[in-house]
DNA sequence: TCCTATAGGTGAGTTTGATTCATCTATAGG
DNA sequence: CCTATAGATGAATCAAACTCACCTATAGGA
């Protein structure tokens, strides 16, 4: 199709000592030797059969056939390069949207291994509880989702399935022998259309909760969890977001034996079709995966 | 400037394998082996740090980015494309401004010994006998001149000058003997700025010419020669513009002994700026001087 | 006027990187 | 299950591009 197109080699040298209107200085830009560009011009003009410059003493000057071909090289060099540049910027920029609660309760916390890992990557989170079509939504290049994980979708990926524990202050577990009726402090299901765990059923199974048990809701698991820090109640959260409370020794997990975690939903990405060959995309999403690892149940015990 | 951009025969490369969808086809476009395309593309992958096709079985088929970068690659080519052929196309293209009697006499039926020389060129005759400013009349590339040839003007190229001669049909001579009042043909001069020579003078210093001659004028050469032929007289024109009537017998010389030409005004080419780089121009301009050679008095003779 | 420094041109020799070859993988279709 | 096809891979080969040494022309200073 493009055959009768001189060597595109030969063209970027032209166009460097077309712009610059010397051989040298175009040498110098493009790192090579002088009679490099002499060489490649000459082929160039030996191609086209045609004079691009006129030869002067320490100096050249394009004919009128080398500034027209000049100003197109130039042109499309100029555009490629933008598109190029554009593609580079962008590839390196990553937007995830996800939970407030799952981005300032864990993924933030952990964003600098990621960065460390990945030092040439941009990486924005849009913490926002309601739902984005992220097939539609050019605004995220993948989300991390809490619920249901759909099955037959190729855009969907399983990282795991939460794991609830129950945490409080060491003082408040300490205060539980003399007083008590303890708090249950749980995350309200704002979706009503997933299914929600039987948090009732599941304290039962423990024997060493006292019956006079109270179950609290609140709207996130941030207000859960500030909620235990503050010293009411026990929080009934993912392991997940609580790494850095228990980390500290600000909250720790009930003191007794025996108990199993309670099983939530799923947390699992979705990548639209767009976004599934961008390496970022896939960096980022294999290294959710490996580090979310510990604090779910992973994915292989899930798959019942 | 452009240095970030990748190696451009490798992004030629992927727009011929992004236009036909196939390394096998672009291979075959391209003359050289799938496994060059391959080689290249997976380069120009490594060199963006970017995912351009999604290799399926069989086939493959563009990223998101692999349908950007194709978009600008194909456009920039198509443009570089369109521009290449234009030049080379009007490079080709050859248009020459001259006389009428120049053009009908002597430059058309030489053109095809230049034809045959230089194979590749479309060649216009441009035949009006007025003046054209060819510095800034874009229709004609050069222009052939007769008349007075500029000393200090860099575009100007004397061929030579001219050499006047008597031409009449072999019949009209052996006339002249019997009833001697002959007609001397002449063209009458349309510019009046020009020099005319003396042809008065002139035929006065041939004393084989009979003392009743009479000058009769003409438009142009052609009509002079067309008169001569028809047997109305002696021709008093160019040798170069009676090549073909001398070369048939149609007209001879005078059968006189001791006759030197009569010197006119110079042929000269006038070759603009804008012109004077292009090769044809060249090639035409060397091949009108060489091939002018016999039928003028040459260059260095009229250097006094 | 001569000399020097500069920009570019030339052609042989070398080097780098693109191409090919042989081999392998995956899978669509018979 | 087998075959044929499109592409991937890595080592070996080959050719295009680059460099080197030397040349030319000339502008500008001594």
């Amino acid at each position: 199709m493009f055959a009768r197109l001189p060597s595109l080699s030969s063209l970027r040298t032209f166009e460097a000592a077309a712009r610059l209107l010397s051989f040298k200085s175009a040498a110098h830009e493009l790192n090579v030797s002088p009679t490099a560009v002499s060489h490649q011009i000459r082929a160039l003009e030996d191609r086209l059969q045609l004079c691009l410059f006129e030869r002067r003493t320490r100096s050249v000057e394009l004919t009128p056939e080398g500034e027209r071909l000049a100003a197109a090289a130039h042109k499309a060099m100029h555009e490629l390069n933008e598109t190029v540049n554009e593609l580079t910027r962008q590839a390196n920029q990553l937007t995830v949207g996800t939970t407030a609660s799952f981005a300032a309760l864990w993924l933030v916390p952990k964003l600098h291994l990621f960065q460390q890992q990945y030092p040439g990557v941009e990486l924005n989170i849009q913490a926002e509880d309601q739902l984005r079509d992220v097939e539609q939504d050019r605004r995220v290049d993948m989300v991390i989702r809490y619920g249901c994980c759909p099955q037959a979708n190729a855009e969907a990926s399983l990282l795991g399935q939460e794991a609830l524990g129950l945490f409080a202050t060491p003082a408040y577990w300490q205060q539980l022998s003399v007083h008590s009726n303890p708090s249950v402090l749980v995350t309200s299901w704002k979706n009503p259309r997933l299914p929600r765990p039987n948090v009732q059923a599941w304290l039962q199974t423990i024997e060493q909760m006292p019956s006079a048990a109270q179950i609290r809701s609140f709207d996130d698991e941030n207000q859960v969890i500030q909620a235990a820090l503050a010293g009411q109640g026990i929080a009934l959260v993912s392991r997940l977001l609580v790494a850095l409370p228990l980390h500290n020794g600000w909250l720790t997990a009930e003191p007794w034996k025996g108990v199993d975690n309670l099983r939530g939903l799923d947390y699992y990405t979705l990548i639209p079709e767009r976004s599934a060959s961008r390496s970022t995309v896939r960096q980022f999403a294999s290294w959710l995966d490996a580090t979310l690892k510990s604090g779910l149940y992973p994915r292989h015990e899930t798959q019942n």
